[in-house]
DNA sequence: TGCTAGTTCGCACGACTTGTTGATTAGCAG
DNA sequence: CTGCTAATCAACAAGTCGTGCGAACTAGCA
């Protein structure tokens, strides 16, 4: 994802405003790697500016992903996760916690066999689910 | 997945009931390839049952799919799909048109780098994204 | 045949996300 | 600075996917 300030540039760019609700999206989402949902990004975003509607969380998530600055992952875990790590990269998720953590795997392209003749890939997405040190050592 | 018949003396051997719902489920799932979601196996289901409920398919679809007869598997794209393919395999999903085939990836285990010290990794999933042949020749 | 625990069914609800409407606010171009 | 227009907010509805619940039913067994 962009900073904070080459955003602002960039909404402007595009036509779109550069209000304080937006900006503070950005500063919450630099940097953070605990791939929030929109609910959890509203609770954080809520402490510092009271009144922000959740609606306006979801608007502006959407906009940042449909721009690229952020990936939205879907885990199957319920609600979809953001992530302002927008590299090639994959994700680990702790059965357990719930805990996500960026990985990157260097084998790919991979390749597979299948009934799939002329398919043509455009993206691959790999999540390794198991248990994080943290839960592994609590349950022992 | 088991055959119908093996499925009819699981279920018994483990003290569920073999209802006429969960057989006709049974052989709506055996060596289907279409990635059903529960809708669309419902659907079907209901042509030869009328009056079956939908709550009956995902009723069954949980079990099997607890007893590890079926696969479970959430590509993002709105309904959970159930495969009876419960091999170590993984999925190629065409963005246009949704289809989806199960292939065979080789090179696993994969190995990844990243801030994930400790972690047991349990299972992998990989999705493959792209345009299948039949959407490629469409769109040409 | 008759009992009983497990099933089915349908409705309603819950979680997540988006749409709408209408009033208010405020960014930003001129 | 001013005005146009987009953005926000609040409140609510809607839509999708899946599950909880209670009443009625039935498979399997004595």
């Amino acid at each position: 994802m962009k900073t904070p300030e080459e955003l602002v540039a960039r909404f402007r760019e595009e036509g779109y405003k550069v209000t304080p609700q937006r900006q503070l999206i950005f500063r919450l989402l630099k940097g953070n790697k605990a791939h929030p949902t929109a609910e959890t990004l509203y609770e954080v975003a809520a402490e510092q500016m009271p009144g922000i509607s959740l609606r306006t969380v979801y608007q502006t998530l959407s906009e940042l992903s449909a721009m690229g600055e952020v990936q939205h992952i879907d885990l199957g875990s319920g609600a979809v996760r953001f992530d302002p790590n927008v590299d090639d990269h994959h994700h680990v998720v702790c059965s357990t916690c719930g805990v996500v953590h960026d990985v990157y795997v260097n084998q790919t392209p991979l390749q597979f066999e299948g009934d799939v003749e002329g398919f043509a890939v455009h993206s691959t997405r790999i999540v390794f689910s198991g248990e994080c040190a943290q839960c592994a050592h609590l349950s022992a």
